[in-house]
DNA sequence: TATAATACATACCGACCAGTATGTAAAATT
DNA sequence: AATTTTACATACTGGTCGGTATGTATTATA
């Protein structure tokens, strides 16, 4: 076991830096060992190859900032709609100059890598479905309490949600502008007040 | 000049393959060669290199790609809203299921290429803009015959529109169904309907 | 205390790939 | 008809990168 664990975390760090600037299959391991100071036989003491290092940025570099930026604070809101609309609000500021830049990581992955790599795929679909499903649950808990209509399918609104804005941070790529970001996330929210119940 | 240009098409036709099914830069010259039985010599007497072929695919193939299936055939429509929704189910019916496999040819250049390369990333944007400039202009012309709200700010609803179907295919792609698309183009036919006048 | 496993460090290798150098038949130009 | 330009074809190269082989301190274990 690796108790003393600082040196696989700080690969992974720079390893998930390195891949969201240059995506994984032209993320070079070289400067992910100089930014670090570590050398490559630490590195493959750690990872048993490239790819198991780029399942690990996903698995725990990945998984946890979107369970912790979306998902975690969802689960305080009574009202979904409410929250999702304090959320993309928060998204918005929350975004640095260069990640929007960068765009979404999970994104960035799930475009390269789905249709060449299968372990890949599994892994961002495994996140975005955590991610619909989280989404999903809170609708139903809207539903429940009345804050969410009992008409809508609570599974495809979560999807169309992650959808569009996955599909917002490319466009913000794109264009390189934060604008785009507030203007896709002020039309969510006008989808999003639909689902209110009459 | 170049009068018949049937090796460069085919060149771009099977370059737009490779690069749709591996991104640009793990696009290896090679085998596009080896589809199209022509030879190296060839290819760089068309391409001075291999960013000039990219653009090529984006310029040539992709955009008027976009055109032909999106932009063109909304022109007929002087109710735009029903425009849309018709062509978004056309989409859902036309896509290939290699292609729903592969996501959607532009967003993936965008997010692979956009943050390390800028001749790619202005092309990329302009068929964007191409394309949300379309849908901003059918809104406005439903706004001048009364078949689209006045309230809505017509180039941020396109925005919001471009950016949700470019998510709705990556879902698609990390889920490998084409049921996510469908159930993305309900709801984006939820959101068109509050575009509507009262 | 002897031994074994851990956690690195260094040097090297083979594969792949974009690009080039060189050559040539055919078409266009003069 | 002579010459130049076009449109390819073939063989080769230099660089990069993932991965490996090997060595060595340090720590845990028996």
């Amino acid at each position: 076991m690796d108790l003393n664990s600082s040196t696989r975390q700080r690969i992974l760090e720079s390893a998930y830096q390195e891949i969201h600037r240059n995506g994984y299959q032209a993320a070079s391991l070289t400067p992910i060992l100089e930014r670090t100071g570590v050398t490559k036989g630490a590195l493959y003491h750690h990872f048993a190859n490239k790819a198991a290092l780029g399942f690990a940025v996903l698995d725990e570099v990945i998984k946890d900032a979107v369970v912790q930026f979306w998902l975690r604070p969802l689960e305080k809101y009574s009202d979904p709609i409410n929250g999702l609309e304090h959320l993309i609000g928060e998204a918005g500021k929350n975004i640095s100059n260069e990640d929007v830049l960068l765009g979404c990581p999970l994104n960035n992955l799930c475009l390269e890598m789905s249709p060449i790599n299968d372990g890949f795929r599994q892994r961002v679909n495994q996140i975005y479905e955590l991610w619909r499903e989280a989404f999903a649950r809170a609708l139903r808990t809207g539903q429940a309490n009345g804050t969410v209509s009992q008409q809508i399918d609570t599974t495809n609104c979560a999807t169309f949600i992650v959808a569009s804005l996955a599909g917002c941070r490319s466009l913000a790529k794109s264009t390189q502008s934060r604008n785009v970001l507030t203007a896709c996330g002020q039309n969510l929210i006008r989808y999003l007040e639909t689902l209110r119940p009459w």
